[in-house]
DNA sequence: ACCGATACCGCACAAGTGTGCTATAAAAAG
DNA sequence: CTTTTTATAGCACACTTGTGCGGTATCGGT
């Protein structure tokens, strides 16, 4: 047998690959040749790995997914405030650098070709629920409750109405950024997540 | 000569063929091909209107924002009073029915275009500035301050955090209700939108 | 030393793409 | 009626796409 690689290892690396392509040149133009040549292998070579194009592009999409959970449980477990670990939590969602913008802008394409493919459903409906998770989580974080336990587990009304909330806005600022990263700097993004979860924390009278 | 028709009208015309296929099977779908024949013409007889494929969905992704003045501008002068017309004005913005739903797909899939295209680069600036300039709007409708004459024209430094804040809402409700329609149900929107207007409104001490 | 599995290559093909082009039908203008 | 202009049709071409398939080099196992 040849180098005897390992098979997952070689799929998250092509993986990456994908992104860059998709970052550069938009999902359109991460065609099969167009990674294979990124990638340095033949247009074989990469079909070795993955048997279509649709499961390429279905795994890179995973692959932000599994890049994401790590960094978020590493702030999960720390000995930092609440609130700054809400927003250390919530900001890994973010494109506050470069390669977090990558990971939006694959993201993001991929979503959008999710209403048409069917077969990113499935994924688009887990990073839903995680996401709003981690907004709940962020929540619980800032009033100092009892964090919720598994995913789909709401919070009572009053909370639950400040998760949907940063939901909505952490999309916002995703969607902003990655957008019209001229029109909207990366301090601003903070501010405006900050502002947000101290609104969360604080809850000025509560409606 | 034949039938003489009226070349703008038809133009617009189909540019709304061209929505109903980018909802239906994104906008990677709207192949020249499929748009004639969802019009009922011949490859030729669209080619006749628009001379490339990126010009008819440069014109297609236009027509939205030509689509949404007219009814922004019907709201802003009426008796009713300020905040109900910022809610309203906003609303249009937002996919609150099939129409609104299948503009805000066809923005959202040119907004990820224009990354890579460039021909919709203009447009997608004019769009934001335009969006931005409303959200400070409703803040002074909300707020019975002096509106913004000319768009780019921002209020003072505590109302346009309000103005940023709601353009973030705004967007994270179109990203939300557009990927995610069965999650996020469209009196779930309103709320969130009359929540964040009343916090324009009121103003809780105000940071 | 040999075998066979494994990683990778790259051509071939059908399908689909945008676009140029000519042809035709229709109706206003003379 | 004839002419001329316009709307539409649809074929042809070059090109790109995903994918199937046979070929080849490489190295571990025996």
């Amino acid at each position: 047998m040849p180098k005897l690689v390992d098979h997952d290892r070689r799929r998250a690396e092509l993986a990456r690959v994908v992104w860059r392509v998709i970052g550069r040149h938009g999902i359109e133009g991460a065609t099969v040749r167009r990674v294979a040549e990124e990638a340095g292998v033949s247009i074989g070579g990469l079909r070795h790995y993955f048997d279509s194009h649709q499961g390429l592009l279905r795994f890179a999409a995973a692959e932000v997914a599994s890049a994401v959970g790590p960094r978020v449980a590493a702030h999960l477990d720390g000995d930092l405030p609440g609130p700054e670990r809400a927003r250390l939590v919530l900001e890994e969602l973010l494109p506050l650098d470069a390669d977090r913008r990558v990971e939006v802008d694959v993201w993001l394409a991929c979503l959008a070709r999710a209403r048409v493919d069917g077969a990113m459903d499935e994924l688009r409906h887990a990073a839903w629920a995680g996401e709003r998770h981690l907004c709940r989580l962020a929540v619980a974080l800032c009033r100092g409750g009892a964090p919720p336990t598994a995913i789909g587990d709401e919070l009572d009304e009053r909370l639950e109405r400040h998760a949907r909330r940063l939901h909505v806005v952490v999309d916002g600022l995703t969607l902003q950024t990655a957008m019209f990263p001229d029109r909207f700097p990366v301090d601003e993004l903070r501010e405006v997540l900050r502002a947000e979860l101290d609104r969360t924390a604080t809850d000025p009278a509560d409606r």
